[in-house]
DNA sequence: TATTATATCTCGGGT
DNA sequence: ACCCGAGGTATAATA
């Protein structure tokens, strides 16, 4: 790993020039220091001095830190430019993104530390049970939802978005399924809702709405209710103890999960 | 500003109680370093083994960076505990947080550098033209949506929710007005149609309803049609010129932005 | 590029 | 503690 450290003893034109240097190369940089910050753009923010944690990243994303909290105070996802230039009073850093137009400005007054490194990263990010997934173990057994439940469909598309899991019920009814990975709101009611309308408006016949969930607010069951909707909760563990299982059984060398 | 830096050559004994204290001691930790990570909580991931930066702040905010992207990979908004003990290969990190439960776990295998410190950061953070503001500016000059226009409601409480603005149209028709600060997409035209219909059920008069934004998806305006609801474009900059306007005049030492 | 839906969303404000 | 809505949301998928 490339490191180099530098206190506050190094000269201010030298570090401009490290700073440079080390964005130029796409490196990591970490600078500890005072400083105030302006952002023009979708919004406009001033913050005033204090000390701050700042991170440029080796694509050039920009992150100013307060001592405490998890986001940034001010920020760049992507910049289209980072530009590091010397004022009377320290070091002023830009950072520039293009579409949208926005712009960050750092005026450091004092610098404390500037790390300058070169990270290697190349594992591998894995992420389970997200709402994907759990429509797919849904879809695979939908007697979770209900007793001779047949899903025929997942995200079919509908004039006002796309439905999670579309089946019919034992008695032919068709049933449209809203699934959420946490606690639904009266939001998650109103989504399920629409399709249910639009659904009615397209082919004459009015289908059951149920919405899946491991949990539901007062608010959402409220209005699952008024609006003649159906709700069905769920175990998020025994879902993923079937997640454990269909990994179990491989076809072809593959999990079955890669074929639902 | 505190600051203590150790590098590779520093025992593992050394960083654990370095560490250890300057967590108990509220400081900011900064990690560079070689780590696998997992996460068990609201989801479940697992990370492989690569260089990062890990950053622990003040508060207990924990983040674990990739070299890019502006997201942390791993993260712990706020923590009950944070519990660091050394392993045989390094050190491991573990981040707790009670409600959700949730676990981050850090394996660091490689210490390339640890920085200890204490960030006084006291600086105010000003965010101009938020949605409450253009609400207000909205309300302070109704006629930029409507000649004859009054408001008499601002954040007002339907069942459903509560409603941007409200007031009588020049035939003293009822007026719902949705406000956005960015382009308003279907969701927002939803949204609008809730509280129309909602305000028709309590009070059994049909209201307009106007969605008010900088601008409008392609399918936000159909189902605007659809749903017979207006919609009227306004021009940041012209309210960016209102707010600037207004923050002249001052009553009793005041901007008059203070009273809306 | 624009639009849509999701997120371990986070965060603040309300009850 | 839960619930709700806004966010400079970011991000990935999709048209």
């Amino acid at each position: 790993m490339i490191l180099e450290v530098y206190g506050a003893d190094t000269s201010l034109e030298h570090l401009v020039d490290t700073i440079r240097n080390a964005i130029a190369s796409r490196k990591l940089v970490i600078i500890l220091g005072e400083c105030s910050v302006d952002y023009i753009g979708r919004s406009e923010s001033r913050l005033s001095t204090g000390e701050r944690l700042i991170i440029i990243k080796q694509d050039g994303a920009f992150l100013v830190h307060r001592p405490t909290g998890h986001s940034p105070v001010n920020w760049q996802p992507e910049t289209s430019a980072i530009e590091v230039k010397k004022s009377d009073k320290g070091i002023e850093i830009t950072a520039i993104r293009r579409s949208p137009r926005e712009i960050v400005r750092v005026y450091l007054n004092k610098i404390e530390l500037v790390v300058i490194s070169k990270l290697v990263d190349s594992g591998e990010f894995m992420m389970y049970l997200d709402e994907g997934e759990l429509r797919d173990l849904l879809m695979y057994k939908p007697e979770l939802i209900e007793d001779g439940l047949k899903i025929i469909e997942k995200e079919k598309k509908l004039p006002v978005g796309s439905i999670d899991l579309f089946g019919f019920d034992k008695n032919g009814r068709p049933v449209i399924i809203e699934v959420k990975r946490i606690t639904a709101s009266k939001e998650a009611v109103y989504q399920l809702y629409k399709y249910v309308e639009s659904y009615y408006k397209n082919y004459g016949v009015k289908p059951r709405g149920i919405l899946v969930a491991p949990g539901f607010t007062k608010s959402a069951i409220e209005a699952l209710e008024r609006l003649s909707l159906e709700y069905k909760q769920y175990s998020l563990q025994k879902l993923w103890n079937l997640k454990k299982e269909l990994m179990n059984h491989r076809f072809k060398g593959r999990s079955i999960l890669d074929y639902l």
